[in-house]
DNA sequence: CTAAGGTATAGAGTAACTCTATAGTCAAGG
DNA sequence: CCTTGACTATAGAGTTACTCTATACCTTAG
């Protein structure tokens, strides 16, 4: 390595390192991470030997730590203390590793789920055939009371919350086909989402078919919609199970017009 | 669903989606996402129903999309729209794990590398037997000559970079044995990065033993190391190979003082 | 009917920059 | 030696996506 190191001006240094020589400018004056000497013309010299050290102070800096956390962290560094800091950065990392990867799985359900919603013929009925799932389910005993809806919400939440499932956006309503014909004075419900962990699950569908149909409208549509579909099924001799569960697929963020969203219908259906 | 939508104040909705009202306030006021309804007192009322559009909004904020290109997705949101959006994303979300994997590596390169620097014995040499690994390397023709560095760097990173190692924290430089004694007046030297993709690497070191030594001061100690292992070397009366590999293990981010630096030497040995 | 707690707006403050304006510095060619 | 163009510096305003504070109005339980 050079006796005499070799000496970079800021913008070589930005370039080499990929950041603007604001940000030296910056990071210098908030004495987080200074050049090696300056020239009496002001002109700030860096070593190449700082280069692993800026890329590691950004490293962190890009893991969410703030410069301030880097900058005291610094002040007091040694072997042992590093050694710390990147065991609990790795912890967090894991973490949000986890997460992002739980947020592709969600990107990619709601993606298929928009696609199938988008090729759906809302004239007709279909039948799904679906494998065993887990659910977790949480009781609305009035669905068109507000307060119990929002503390069932709550409660739904804060259970997949402490599952690390911090945003889950496909879940549903689960409508026992009893409350259906009630269903303008009041009737019971539940929240569901599927779940992986059996600890937090306590609901399981069995493997099986499910008469499936796509609707467009808005709540009093829907309501109707229930009807339609059990009559169907009643028409067509199926034997039905206790529940239907109802999933808006396209939303707010598919469509603009409130009366135009899809819902999808789906009734267990046995034998 | 109710027919009358259970309708949420600003701090309940907060509190169910996990962020501050003033959030919410911020968000109305940008025309992001909006209440269903206001009350004649200026109240605002959230449905149920827009917890879900919330929290793809915010994951997506959270995936980096400036809330303004959120904005101007929502005022031409579509269904199909909606799925080229997610597909962007989730191409995105890739890259973001596979750099926070890569990050995470390296953490955990550079977290056992200063553990064995802080146990290493600065008095002995040992022998260390070290796998085939593939290398990229980069000849410096005079590692004195701060512009031809410079250079030198720049190539390098620039291969690495498009390789997406947009951060490797360690590499270090490859001595040719020939040179360790011309060292105050300039000698050829490689800097080198361990590379997994073969079609990168430019070098490959075949499974061997190195002499191993830890040294700590400055440049000039460190010239003097590089003499200190070879004499030893002979003494021993060891076949060595072509290279002298130096690598910083205590920089700047363990150790205040500059010439407290800690430096591994490693020099290759035959049969 | 009052107190505790919720709601509103306006505006200042924050992190970690980026961007602009203004001015001094340097190296190479004519 | 001078000029030109590319570099360097500082100061300060602007940016994003908020948070925090101050002030004032509203609602509901006891």
């Amino acid at each position: 390595m050079p006796k005499n190191p070799s000496l970079l001006s800021t913008g070589q240094f930005a370039k080499l390192v990929g950041v603007s020589k604001h940000t030296l400018f910056f990071y210098d004056e908030k004495d987080i991470f200074s050049p090696l000497l300056r020239k009496d013309n002001g002109y700030r010299y860096y070593s190449i030997r700082q280069i692993e050290t800026f890329l590691v102070i950004s490293s962190l800096k890009d893991l969410g730590m703030p410069l301030e956390d880097i900058k005291s962290y610094l002040t007091s560094r040694s072997p042992d203390a590093l050694v710390q800091l990147l065991d609990k950065e790795t912890h967090k990392l894991d973490k949000r590793i986890n997460h992002l990867k739980g947020l592709k799985e969600m990107m990619e359900e709601k993606k298929s789920v928009t696609k199938k919603a988008m090729d759906a013929d809302l004239s007709v009925f279909t039948i799904e055939r679906q494998r065993k799932k887990k659910l977790l389910i949480t009781e609305v005993k009035d669905v068109l009371n507000s307060k119990q809806y929002y503390e069932a919400f709550q409660k739904h939440y804060s259970i997949l919350y402490k599952e690390g499932k911090r945003s889950s956006w496909l879940e549903g309503l689960m409508v026992p086909v009893s409350e259906t014909y009630t269903m303008h004075t009041g009737y019971r419900g539940y929240l569901y989402t599927v779940v992986e962990n059996p600890a937090i699950s306590n609901h399981t569908l069995t493997e099986g078919d499910y008469l499936i149909g796509y609707f467009k409208g808005d709540d009093e549509a829907i309501e109707e919609a229930h009807h339609q579909l059990i009559s169907y099924a009643k028409e067509q001799g199926y034997t039905f199970g206790d529940y239907i569960f109802e999933d808006v697929v396209l939303d707010e963020l598919a469509i603009r017009s409130y009366n135009q969203y899809v819902y999808k219908l789906a009734l267990q259906i046995k034998d």
